[in-house]
DNA sequence: ATGGCTTATTGTATAAGA
């Protein structure tokens, strides 16, 4: 079973590309985070005669979370529950005895702003929910745009960088918690080249640079950890025209 | 010397992303 997850930057924009990527890879899962658009506006029709059901949980301009699926996709949850939010961040569902979280974690902006402040509220409400969903659903997957670099070496410039969003202490700690749960950084159970990124500034030369970090992740829990073949971050789509800033990330479990 | 993007909006500048 292959899983896959992938910021699009707009899927209105983007969608010639994840549909030559769905055909070029065909994964079982694809997750997809700020599609940007309502769900009026969604490409049911176009991803359905590409072989895939799918479904999104989107608003106008922002945000927006999809999950994409040959296979029969079941109890789709929207949001995370008992967490009041306007912005469409969270959409989960079965598939294949899989439950799959697909998730946009709030960007923060700066570490002294009120979005900082709703990125930490936003991180405890995902965690305490997925404490709950875990005993429910014991096989489960984390995928997303998580805005978090974990760890030093996922940063091109540590030093640069150093209390920033996306690595600041708080944040990583939130990351630590969520591993707590038991989950897994899945691309860290292989061996992986270094300076690994899955998103790229679009301004500066940033990809051609590889002055990057590694914000999209794919956790697991327990019972997945060892199903887990391998895990990769494709950097093909990143070198298209007009490639979204983000590129995606596969997981690829034996299920 | 460097190098300042991309998207959406009822727009012709601004906000947001990361």
């Amino acid at each position: 079973m292959k899983l896959a997850t992938w910021n699009v930057n707009s899927l209105n924009v983007r969608l010639p590309h994840v549909l030559d990527w769905l055909e070029a890879n065909r994964p079982d899962v694809l997750c997809l985070q700020e599609t940007k658009q309502e769900d009026s506006k969604f490409p049911y029709g176009a991803l359905k005669e590409a072989g895939y059901n799918a479904v999104h949980n989107g608003q106008k301009t922002y945000n927006g979370v999809a999950i994409l699926s040959p296979h029969l996709i079941e109890n789709a949850q929207f949001d995370i529950p008992d967490y009041a939010d306007e912005q469409k961040r969270v959409i989960a569902a079965s598939i294949n005895s899989v439950r799959i979280v697909c998730v946009y974690i709030v960007n923060g902006q700066a570490v002294d702003s009120e979005k900082y402040a709703y990125k930490m509220r936003w991180l405890n409400a995902l965690n305490i929910w997925l404490e709950n969903e875990l005993t429910k659903y014991p096989n489960l997957a984390l995928l997303g745009d998580y805005n978090i670099a974990p760890d030093d070496r996922d940063c091109h410039d540590p030093i640069a960088w150093e209390g920033q969003i996306l690595v600041s202490p708080q944040e990583r700690e939130a990351f630590q918690k969520l591993l707590q749960l038991g989950l897994h950084d899945s691309f860290r159970l292989f061996e992986q080249p270094e300076k690994s990124f899955s998103w790229w500034d679009y301004r500066m030369m940033g990809f051609r640079r590889n002055l990057g970090m590694r914000i999209d992740h794919i956790l697991v829990s327990n019972t997945l950890k060892d199903k887990c073949q391998s895990c990769m971050i494709d950097k093909a789509p990143r070198k298209l025209e007009r490639p979204s800033d983000h590129t995606p990330v596969i997981l690829e479990l034996s299920l």
